[in-house]
DNA sequence: TCAATAGTACAAGGATCGTTGAAGTATGGA
DNA sequence: TCCATACTTCAACGATCCTTGTACTATTGA
């Protein structure tokens, strides 16, 4: 990921809505949401929605996909990863113990949504 | 680390000249540096740049320290860790499996800067 | 005390962002 | 074909952000 789409990144998540967007859209998983319930689920209007998921659109975060008359919307897994790295390199390349203190709090995989098992490549 | 937080450290880094900023701090390490040097090594006027070092203080992610005429900033590795974190969390709770894929990466702390060994407690 | 150095604070401007409401586009059913 | 549903697009406006230059403050040395 280059500084580009990294600034892009952090740019669509530094909005309070986009930020619980992407997040409703993470929970809800591969199979995504309707344009329309994530407007119902966050209380925004259709109008002022779809400018978000412009935005997030733009940023690579989401992806959509048309579904009848509704558009549904689903989290970019791979982008998020990637800003994480981002996130981490940067850390990193000053501070290795970084790593050793994110390792320690596993616990944020193993708690709520077990639906999917970690394919560990 | 709450949303609000989040938020402002989203909004922080979305900015290039910040972002460099960051960056420039954390290769610093913990002796941190002199406002004047970052301003000279990412060529900004003394003011944007003071601007921009308020934004980031605001935000938690660089702190500072008078040393004689100057001020001295330096990353704060534990805002940025947490933020690591936050990402993490929000991508881990529909989606497992992003944690296999950045453990594959690990080589970003191998590499360059190799002063501090990690501090595994 | 005076001058030089190192930064910060402030004001003004242009640019970008976020919200709103009204109008436009695509899909599906009667 | 006509209407309803599900969204998006557009224009307008206020709010915020970024840059620039100038003024101000703190520290040091002569």
């Amino acid at each position: 990921m280059d500084d580009r789409q990294a600034l892009a990144s952090f740019s669509a998540l530094s909005q309070e809505t986009r930020l619980q967007v992407v997040r409703t859209l993470v929970v809800a998983g591969q199979d995504g949401l309707a344009a329309g319930s994530i407007a119902e689920g966050l209380d925004v209007s259709p109008s002022n929605l779809s400018f978000h998921l412009k935005e997030l659109g733009h940023a690579g975060l989401i992806s959509q996909r048309r579904e009848s008359r509704s558009i549904v919307y689903s989290a970019s897994y791979d982008a998020l990863a990637d800003l994480v790295k981002f996130l981490m390199e940067d850390c990193c390349s000053g501070h290795p113990g970084i790593r050793a203190s994110l390792e320690r709090s596993e616990e944020c995989c193993d708690g709520s949504t077990k639906s999917q098992e970690a394919t560990v490549a």
